[in-house]
DNA sequence: TCAGAAGTTTGCGCAAACGCAACGTTTGCA
DNA sequence: TGCAAACGTTGCGTTTGCGCAAACTTCTGA
């Protein structure tokens, strides 16, 4: 395991409540785990014996249904927790998590998990925070495919990938990993012709740029006027 | 306040494993309510000064976009807890909770919520799985929405209502509580014209009754087969 | 009891997005 | 270096489900 500096953790919200020491005996109880891009962290349905913080890369979450087809429910960006099945009162994983890019992840058993949570006070709180967040998330999601356009869906997705994992550069925004088509359809629930034609369309305007597995916003603004408020 | 008896509350989740003294005490500190058919329990971004415990009658969680349209997200079936946003870390609630029939629910000021969850041992976990329960919803509802068509989606929304509060009728099943073709089509993001459209379809196919305000399916394992497994 | 509100049905035309198919381009690996 | 696999583009026909409109039925309350 390598040498882990608790300034690290320090400014992550499951942590920012705790004092140094048990930061430290928490970061000892981790493994630093590294993920190749593709890489399966864990798979829907297996047992969930242990949870992750992602230091570096993304992760995207998937479920697949019944006929092979793949849906992203959400992307983790470095920072947060994953895999918390427990928290949930779940035995086992409710999604897959793949690593959109080389990922390194910290873990750890999930039977440390309860006492966690009874041990450190803020631990819990600042973990429902999250999960909160992703309730509003996936919540703000249904909403989207009930009244949305493909456009503006796809727009959406866009918006909150650059949120999460922008890198500003020369002509704009960057998404921080690399994606394709495929997965952006997946984010959004259509078809990866729909947003190539989109794409070429948006480019042809200015609005993006776009290499192979690259996506790159030129004007945010635009696209936020795009994606209906 | 009316005399309420523990009995009552013993079977719930969130109450299964504590004593009857415990029980007591909590249920000394609930106040009950009633609420007419439509009438909001409470609004979206209002303060989170409650949480409720719905006794009898179902709770349609909703949604409004900037546009004004309605998107179903959640139905809370009588026996649950809902109003939680401080299990989530929120100071406001997320969503608006509107009685879908006639409806009463015991209500706790949320000042509570801390001390239960300290106090009393198996209610945050038992609150969580709940939670949990509710994002595997959510989650399968963005599947759905991203790979099924309306039939299918509308199907499995039917198919929803009545596990969650069907009664079984000389017909079949019928979903216990009014529910509008426009409500279904809030719940599975259609208009009421598609719905009205495929539930005469369906009636002339014997798959279901319906009147007005009324649902029944009267073919449920046919009606399994049609939302797609 | 009767007017109007609320809920439902149905027809018709149309647009968004899918499905299929074929072809071009980049990348990685043998 | 060269080939196969992965990724991306684009055209065309088709379908699903929406939008609008009009009429009908059931319910409610003055």
């Amino acid at each position: 395991m390598p040498k882990l500096d608790e300034s690290l953790l320090r400014p992550l919200p499951p942590f920012s409540k705790l004092d140094e020491g048990a930061i430290r005996a928490i970061l000892d109880q981790a493994t630093s785990r590294r993920f190749d891009k593709g890489a399966a962290v864990f798979d829907e349905g297996m047992p969930a014996d242990n949870f992750y913080l992602l230091l570096d890369g993304t992760i995207r979450v998937v479920r697949i249904t019944a006929e092979g087809e793949q849906v992203t429910a959400l992307h983790i960006p470095a920072g947060q927790l994953f895999g918390i099945a427990k928290a949930l009162g779940r035995d086992t994983y409710p999604a897959t998590a793949i690593a959109a890019s080389e990922v390194i992840a910290l873990s750890w058993p999930m039977t440390l998990w309860q006492s966690y949570v009874s041990q450190y006070d803020g631990f819990a709180t600042e973990t429902y925070k999250i999960i909160g967040d992703r309730v509003g998330e996936m919540n703000a999601r249904i909403v989207e495919m009930s009244t949305q356009h493909v456009e503006q869906r796809i727009a959406r997705a866009l918006l909150r990938l650059i949120n999460q994992s922008g890198r500003k550069v020369t002509e704009g925004i960057e998404i921080g990993f690399p994606i394709t088509r495929q997965d952006v359809s997946e984010m959004t629930g259509t078809t990866l012709h729909t947003v190539s034609r989109l794409l070429s369309a948006w480019e042809k305007d200015g609005l993006v740029t776009s290499k192979r597995k690259k996506i790159t916003v030129r004007d945010p603004h635009r696209m936020v006027v795009l994606s209906g408020a």
